[in-house]
DNA sequence: CTTAAACTGTCGCGAACCTGTCAGTTCAGC
DNA sequence: GCTGAACTGACAGGTTCGCGACAGTTTAAG
């Protein structure tokens, strides 16, 4: 697991640090508003621990465009016992939850745990049609519920079908997403091959690709 | 919304009752863990507030019951200051929540709204996936009931692939979480490294690592 | 403090598998 | 039946994996 701690103080944030790193967790640690946007800005992480009071701003600063940027990250703040406000605003700007300082570390632990369990599998954009579950997150398919087991450009051929369900593909546009402009010479055949490949492993279900002599691919659901 | 108060301290119990009356919400308010049982059996509820000690048991004990029987209700506990192993304890047994006494009807509020606000999937510490017993807490795995003795970077990587069941794990997803970029220069070929340690560790359960050429390994139960 | 044991991660080779070309065959439309 | 397009089996090259051997590091024990 990945996380990101924000936190000034550097004996908390050391033992904060040490105890994760003992688990086998790897720890990103920052001590400012500024660092920490930088490293999310090239990094996610599975949870971030964050101080609300920062040297150069609040943590909750972070939290807000964390969230305007649709990250569901899980945020932990780190509070002192005092402002009830703080803690009931960082809350319902979208925390999940937070902690007071002074706190024990297994109880840290306890909450990250706790948090991690809850967000779990994220389940967003999986595309379904006839009878097909396609998930490019978890970039598995199935067939009536059986998985199919998929190689690579299988897969990425089957995604590109399914972004345009219904619709012909041409065999040049389906060669130009598969390829990145770099690596070129490949012929139209391939996507021929690829084609009867993806069908032999599709045979089980009722979406089946049609072919259009001179125009190109369609995935079509014979009911 | 519908919620249970179990909580034998009556001015306190009052207390919450009445605010969240005045919301609107509609609360139950028992005082002993019997009653709290058997108000569970007829009535299901949106959220639940349970104090640790009552006069007849455990809070804990009601909120085992009702994991046992596989419901997902969020359960905030109510607890005293003092008892942080109580209150771990807790988290892993399966609440979402809790709040040590005495605490801020404004804050009560907040977190009950935070709880709902996150209603989500598989709340039990434990980790269970085909004969495979997983402890995140504990950091403890068992296959068939009988231990099994698992390095820190075996566990975490199964713990991974735990958190993605069924579904596809790139390698260089794997490595991201494994590592933070502080010790960096870590090859890919580390993480196949630990997969085939893990399978040989793996090799009694049910359970089996897929690898998919090319996209990365799958956690699989071969039934 | 010293020593041993266990854990981590690199290297490199052989094996397994994926990928895409070729060439021969089939097929649809005229 | 002709023609171009699409399909398919076989194969070569390249990539990805698995794994044994080995060295550096941490952890535990004496």
């Amino acid at each position: 697991m990945r996380l990101l701690l924000v936190e000034d103080t550097v004996d908390v944030a050391d033992a904060i640090v040490l105890s994760f790193g003992h688990r086998g967790d790897a720890v990103d640690h920052v001590a400012s508003v500024e660092e920490a946007e930088s490293a999310l800005s090239v990094q996610d992480y599975d949870v971030i621990i964050l101080d609300i009071g920062l040297p150069d701003g609040f943590g909750t600063d972070i939290l807000g465009s964390l969230r305007n940027r649709g990250k569901p990250t899980p945020v932990l703040m780190l509070t002192a016992r005092s402002d009830i406000e703080d803690r009931v605003a960082a809350l319902d700007k979208g925390a999940d939850d937070y902690l007071i300082k002074p706190f024990d570390l297994r109880e840290l632990h306890a909450r990250v745990r706790a948090m991690i369990r809850r967000q779990d599998v994220d389940r967003s954009g999986m595309i379904e049609f006839g009878d097909i579950t396609f998930d490019p997150a978890g970039l598995t398919v199935e067939i009536k519920g059986s998985p199919v087991s998929l190689t690579r450009r299988e897969f990425k051929v089957l995604e590109i079908l399914l972004a345009n369900r219904e619709r012909v593909v041409p065999k040049d546009k389906m060669l130009e997403r598969l390829y990145s402009f770099n690596d070129e010479d490949v012929s139209l055949n391939a996507v021929e091959l690829y084609i009867g490949r993806l069908r032999k492993k599709l045979c089980e279900s009722r979406v089946a690709i049609k072919t259009l002599r001179g125009l190109g691919y369609q995935l079509v659901d014979e009911d």
